[in-house]
DNA sequence: GCCAACGTTGGC
DNA sequence: GCCAACGTTGGC
């Protein structure tokens, strides 16, 4: 069994919500075209594996909460259907290139974490959401979460 | 809505 | 294989 690994999936607040995924349950991560993303949730997840959920496009943005990796990493469906707006016509069933994990709902944190905070935190600096500003799918250092998981949990 | 960062495409 | 053009992400 591979151990626990951690993780940081980002999601416009617009388009799918924690509060969706808590009304959902459990989501397919569709709508990843970007390789090293793809990468990540081929190779390199397994349920069990956490995740902090993070709204881009956001006021503030920011991490709102927990998610867990619910699934194997499967093939995106999405690629496959003409009429789906993230439709591939360069992949086949027989030779997909995008994949994807189910993601459950775990829990909304109290308070959201936003980016602007991140930032100036002195141990959250060498955050991949800190260097790398477009990376939707990223891993977190087990230290990371653990301080952005207390910082959640802070009154005001 | 603007625009910087940066990944992808395609001509050569 | 280079790299300019292009398209998208995502902070602000």
């Amino acid at each position: 069994m591979a151990k626990q690994r951690y993780w940081l999936m980002k999601s416009e607040e617009d388009e799918y919500s924690i509060d969706d995924l808590a009304r959902d349950g459990t989501a397919p991560w569709t709508r990843v075209r970007n390789y090293e993303a793809r990468n990540l949730m081929r190779d390199e997840m397994s349920p069990g594996d956490l995740v902090l959920y993070y709204h881009s496009n956001a006021n503030p943005s920011g991490v709102v909460g927990i998610a867990r990796v619910a699934t194997e990493p499967y093939p995106d469906f999405t690629q496959f259907d003409e009429d789906h707006p993230y439709y591939d016509g360069k992949a086949s069933r027989d030779d997909p290139r995008w994949w994807l994990v189910d993601v459950e709902f775990v829990r909304k944190f109290p308070r959201r974490v936003p980016l602007r905070e991140i930032k100036k935190h002195p141990d959250l600096g060498e955050m991949v959401l800190v260097k790398r500003m477009r990376l939707s799918v990223q891993p977190v250092k087990e230290e990371e979460f653990e301080i952005i998981r207390s910082l959640a949990e802070e009154r005001d």
